[in-house]
RNA sequence: CGGGAUGUGGCUCAGCUUGGUAGAGCGCUUGGUUCGGGACUAAGAGGUCGUGGGUUCAAAUCCCACCAUCCCGACCA
């Protein structure tokens, strides 16, 4: 492709509403263009990587045995309203109606979808197992859209539905899309690692999410231990136990703590150390009022807390609440005394003498032990887990990081095809519920995820797998026949090859911008004709990544740089 | 939705405190000179100052409302 006959609007500086630097770079190196917040165009050459990424996908996902199919975007409000995600997903679902009335959303997932397809089309376990998928355009409307491609209302998804006859089938699917996604994002360039993930809203057992690394875009928390390589969200981390506190029981003590209402406050007041308190909240999970404890020097994690009870609201409970049922206010609320589940955290069953709020304002317990003066109804693990707590699976202290999640995987079970009764006949004469596994790639956020990790501050450094085009021809001056000649040589020579190929023919601009460009742009292997080739006909092939430049004959430019394509695609596969 | 900020040619921003003419750099158009790291030169084009209302002889500037966008939090590929 010719630069004067595509289109390439870079830009020198990046807009003001950028903050990522993916971000910036896909909109200065002309790859998209904002629409509207979190609703983006692509431009010819982030489409080429998009379709790239795509393609990517499709081959690994054919490999693992997955058949593409295409469902619509309009979704029916009906199959929502069966699953109960109509409301569930509620706001963050774009509805429309038609003109009779009928409601619709812009489909912001597709389990129902797939569910409803498969109990009218599969039959019999001889049909199984089943994996469908697509690459579609998703449609949520986020609280909060940002960082560009990364959350985005509207983004391109590549999402699949596994149907097996039985657990082990399940298995066996599971790891192959898990394998695949290894392989997809290894070919795409990314250093993913497989964490252990709650299953969120879309529900299930087992999930895992695919994350890069990145504490400044990453927007998921996960612990990380160095030396197992145990991963986990941090709404699914486990950690060591603590060590269980030994002492006697001494008798519960009323004290004053005018004023003193946070942990840090208690803890300063009463001159104890803050994990010798403990922290009460009330929550409403679906409605119903739960007081979960924490040590002092905890943070509870409200989604394990919502898993817990099955849950799909969670809220604090507000200061009304709190004062009816407790008697007290926010700050002096604890467990003793009052009509309320309580689930306490397993760090606090550990801990003796400790202490409470009094339910009664200005006033705390101390003293207070577990057994003696309230029984919890649950003792689990709710807290967040905290870097430097010891890895539940060898005990080395754990590492908290930020990455960008690219995918995610779960292993759904029987949740939906039980909602929307989806059977089949299996080899005992019997109807079963589908086993069902669902796997997701954001594949615009994969591309920004891809840039994220292949940057400098000149601009993008592109895998060669999803670069717009694998090479760069420029002709430092078009003017000199000798140059551009040569140049459109190359250019044709290379097409012929089969190489994509982009040339800087521009003839207005200097040296200078084509540089810059072509850094900003990133495309893995510049072919610069100028200088050098002027002086002793040689030709400078500089490597986008590297940095390194070679000086090449004429007639060895070809192989050359045919050479170096084929090693950095090899290096991706490997 | 809670907290913070911004809205002025295509892009980055100044002007607003103290009301009176809309500005700069980059980009764009035309001609000429240049041609290895965002060149030089001459002449040009381009703006409802986010929207609506108010105050005033007069509003980009002061007041009110709304909208949009971005950042921090709750939600998620």
């Amino acid at each position: 492709m010719r630069f004067t006959e595509t289109f390439v609007p870079t830009l020198r500086e990046a807009p003001q509403d950028a903050e990522l630097i993916s971000h910036k770079l896909m909109l200065r190196a002309g790859l998209m263009r904002k629409m509207a917040s979190g609703i983006y165009s692509f431009l010819p050459l982030g489409l080429r990587s998009l379709e790239k990424v795509k393609k990517i996908i499709r081959e690994e996902m054919d490999k693992a045995g997955g058949l593409e199919l295409l469902f619509p975007t309009i979704l029916p409000k009906e199959i929502w309203v069966e699953t109960g995600r109509w409301d569930i997903y509620g706001n963050e679902m774009f509805k429309l109606k038609d003109r009779k009335g009928r409601e619709f959303c812009l489909g912001p997932t597709h389990e129902e979808a797939v569910v409803d397809l498969a109990r009218g089309e599969l039959r019999s376990y001889k049909e199984l197992p089943k994996t469908f998928y697509q690459i579609q355009t998703k449609y949520r409307d986020e609280i909060r859209p940002r960082f560009g491609l990364m959350r985005a209302r509207e983004f391109l998804m590549k999402d699949a539905y596994s149907f097996d006859a039985d657990e082990e089938g399940l298995e066996k699917t599971y790891n192959k899309i898990f394998n695949a996604y290894k392989r997809i994002f290894k070919r795409c360039g990314l250093t993913t690692i497989p964490i252990e993930a709650d299953s969120g809203a879309i529900g299930g057992k087992v999930s895992h999410e695919f994350v890069v690394i990145s504490e400044k875009a990453g927007e998921s928390d996960f612990v990380y231990c160095p030396k197992c390589g145990y991963a986990a969200n941090i709404e699914a981390a486990k950690s060591a136990d603590a060590e269980e506190e030994n002492g006697e029981m001494q008798p519960v003590e009323k004290v004053s703590t005018p004023n003193a209402k946070t942990i840090e406050e208690v803890s300063n007041f009463l001159n104890i150390p803050k994990k010798k308190l403990v922290k009460s909240l009330l929550y409403k999970i679906d409605g119903e009022f739960v007081l979960a404890l924490v040590r002092g020097d905890d943070e509870l994690n409200e989604v394990k807390l919502k898993n817990l009870f099955g849950g799909k609201f969670i809220s604090p409970a507000s200061e009304e609440e709190v004062k009816n049922l407790t008697g007290a206010q926010v700050g002096s609320i604890g467990p003793v005394g009052v009509n309320v589940k309580i689930a306490a955290d397993k760090r606090v069953s550990k801990m003796k003498n400790f202490v409470t709020g009094a339910n009664e304002d200005g006033y705390h317990l101390i003293n207070v032990n577990i057994g003696r003066d309230f029984t919890p109804q649950v003792v689990v693990d709710i807290r967040n887990v905290k870097a430097g707590d010891l890895c539940p699976k060898c005990g080395t202290p754990l590492e908290l990081h930020k990455g960008i999640e690219v995918g995610q995987t779960f292993k759904l079970g029987t949740v939906y095809s039980k909602k929307m009764n989806a059977k089949f006949l299996d080899k005992d004469g019997k109807e079963k519920y589908f086993i069902m596994g669902c796997y997701g790639i954001g594949v615009g956020r994969t591309l920004a995820a891809v840039i994220e990790e292949h940057n400098d501050k000149y601009g993008i450094k592109w895998p060669v797998s999803v670069a717009p085009y694998e090479v760069e021809i420029i002709p430092l001056n078009m003017s000199d026949e000798d140059i551009s000649g040569t140049a459109e040589f190359l250019y044709k020579d290379f097409e012929k090859e089969g190489m994509e190929v982009l040339m800087d023919d521009r003839n207005d601009v200097g040296a200078g911008v084509k540089f810059n460009d072509a850094d900003l742009l990133g495309i893995p292997l510049q072919v610069i004709i100028g200088r050098t080739f002027k002086k002793d006909r040689k030709i400078e092939v500089k490597d986008r990544e590297s940095g390194e430049k070679t000086l090449v004959k004429l007639n060895e430019v070809k192989e050359f740089v045919k050479k170096k394509i084929t090693e950095k695609y090899n290096a991706l596969n490997e």
